[in-house]
DNA sequence: TTGTAGGCGTTATCAC
DNA sequence: GTGATAACGCCTACAA
């Protein structure tokens, strides 16, 4: 059994009140006193009960995150981000990964929030609804998300996609082909955005090849998909697409950037690696996952401070998938 | 303020021991009793506080895991299978990253152990003395790694380099050359042995091109290493230092597999769309998260039982980098 | 600066 | 089957 505080009391001829303070950092206690009860504490292995002192306080200390897939690079960046900023900053850390399932979210967050202080929230395509239904319950702040009213931590998509289509446009191309995502995401939507307002003021038209599964498969897809278009470039949803898509383009003896030009989304880790490199709409993951973690604890030590609605700047890296058209 | 189990009881006129009995769905309550009390807890939004339980109750439904780098795929793909069986058994998951800096590990495990009932201990480095001091602290099952006396879930990279050399000799390839990872690391001691006693085997000598960071940039420089010898074929670390060796050899303008045929180990998602797709070691990085799960419901629910390793297969894909001897 | 005492929300132990 | 009550380990007035 661990040690309690009664014990390091006993050993030192103290009170547990002033165990307590000792380890409660503002409380007043002589400093030879609690020198004493610190080495005591050591010595028997003596840590305050997290749950006994959240019980009290009503604070655990701990943060929540909930991602869509744990395995998705985009989100493991994330995660990584946030990890490293709670752990900065002495907050542990809870996950809850909803496997894709939007109908997971709720349960997640039922289960999740009464055993953290905040909760940050990446749910790329559940309906304003269901989290409007969580409003006021535990501070939160959506990541790579907005929402009316609510804190949140998103990435300037639109921009994104802006830029690439200026470089295309710049590059000669005029008969460009989007490949999309999940219809409901809303960084999804943000992507149409600044494509519809970009290509308007560019006067190119922007052909829509539809809705496609943001992995590799759906990649493959895309390739035979974009072969049979008369276009000269590519936008791919993310780079887990346009990876797929190279890899079958390649198959079928296609040259990029010589025959199609690609830009895509995310510059994931591999997307430097693949042959040639990909250009892509670098979006600082690691970043916006510590930034919710800044956020969160402002929120927390504020609760009734107004919304902050934090938006990253994202940035075209050109590599090797693009180039003049022929 | 959240309800309590006080205030359901005095809301069905029963007490608060009863009130907890109908949520802990063994002891005795009249069924028409517990469906009050159920529908009444719904209606305030009662859920028992898990800290509160925790106190008295010793557990909290919550284990942790600990791994060197989440955004690492072959520990983020470890991470979701913990998370998905965790999940599925209704544990919560306490996470907690070490950036790969091995003296932060004794700092995490105490940080989460107070809050779960049970840790998988994700410690590729680390020393058999550092882990052997938390014996007996916490329910612990090790990942990616064995140590005797401990519960554990590894992989068979022995085996799995077994395989790599046997078809790489079965190919032709006698002049082969091995870039190693960190040299500390566990699994790599276990591709040591197997590549060490398979080569004896066959009668092939292995030149050993050193250690080298598990990364893309260590496979960048094992590309250059590797073109200053003179071998047919390489077995690689991991993907990632064969995937950045891949990009770096076609810089380099080295035909993969025509002169050189190259193996790795792990099979990560993009394995398959480097261009040609890696011929790797598949390493069961999901299975072997979920098995850890199970083998800590086992532990916990018998704290006394003989520790178990389990060891989990590996396989060799083939893919496009190997190819037979020029 | 320190000690005393009450209580945080739950479960376990008894009676009834 | 149900209710009263004592813990669980800690924090925080309040008193000294």
């Amino acid at each position: 059994m661990a040690a309690t505080s009664r014990d390091v009391a006993r050993a030192c001829g103290v009170s547990v009140a002033t165990v307590s303070r000792a380890f409660s950092e503002k409380g007043s206690v002589a400093e030879p006193t609690r020198r004493r009860i610190l080495a005591e504490a050591e010595r028997l292995g003596y840590l305050p009960d997290p749950a006994a002192r959240r019980l009290i306080t009503g604070r655990s200390g701990n943060i929540g995150l909930i991602v869509p897939d744990l395995a998705n690079p985009f989100f493991s960046d994330t995660a990584k981000g946030v990890e490293r900023e709670a752990r900065a900053t002495r907050l542990g850390l809870f996950i809850s990964d909803t496997d894709e399932q939007d109908r997971l979210e709720p349960d997640a967050v039922r289960r999740i929030c009464r055993q953290v202080d905040g909760l940050i929230w990446a749910s790329p395509r559940n309906a304003d609804e269901v989290l409007l239904q969580f409003a006021g319950t535990v501070p939160t702040v959506l990541l790579h998300r907005q929402l009316e009213g609510w804190w949140s931590v998103s990435t300037d998509l639109a921009d994104g996609m802006r830029q690439a289509l200026v470089n295309l446009h710049s590059l000669g191309h005029r008969r460009i082909a989007y490949a999309g995502g999940p219809e409901q995401s809303w960084s999804g939507q943000q992507r149409l955005r600044g494509l519809m307002e970009t290509s308007e003021e560019l006067g190119v038209e922007i052909m829509m090849l539809g809705s496609f599964a943001p992995n590799s498969d759906g990649g493959s897809m895309v390739a035979d998909v974009v072969l049979s278009r008369d276009v000269s470039a590519l936008i791919a949803y993310n780079d887990a697409i346009a990876l797929g898509a190279l890899s079958r383009l390649a198959s079928r003896g296609v040259d990029v950037p010589g025959d199609l030009s690609i830009i895509s989304c995310d510059d994931i880790a591999y997307a430097k690696l693949s042959a040639p490199p990909l250009t892509t709409v670098h979006v600082p993951r690691h970043e916006a996952g510590a930034a919710a973690v800044d956020l969160l604890q402002e929120l927390m030590a504020n609760p009734d401070a107004p919304p902050v609605a934090k938006v990253m700047a994202t940035q075209l890296v050109i590599r090797g998938t693009t180039a003049p058209v022929a």
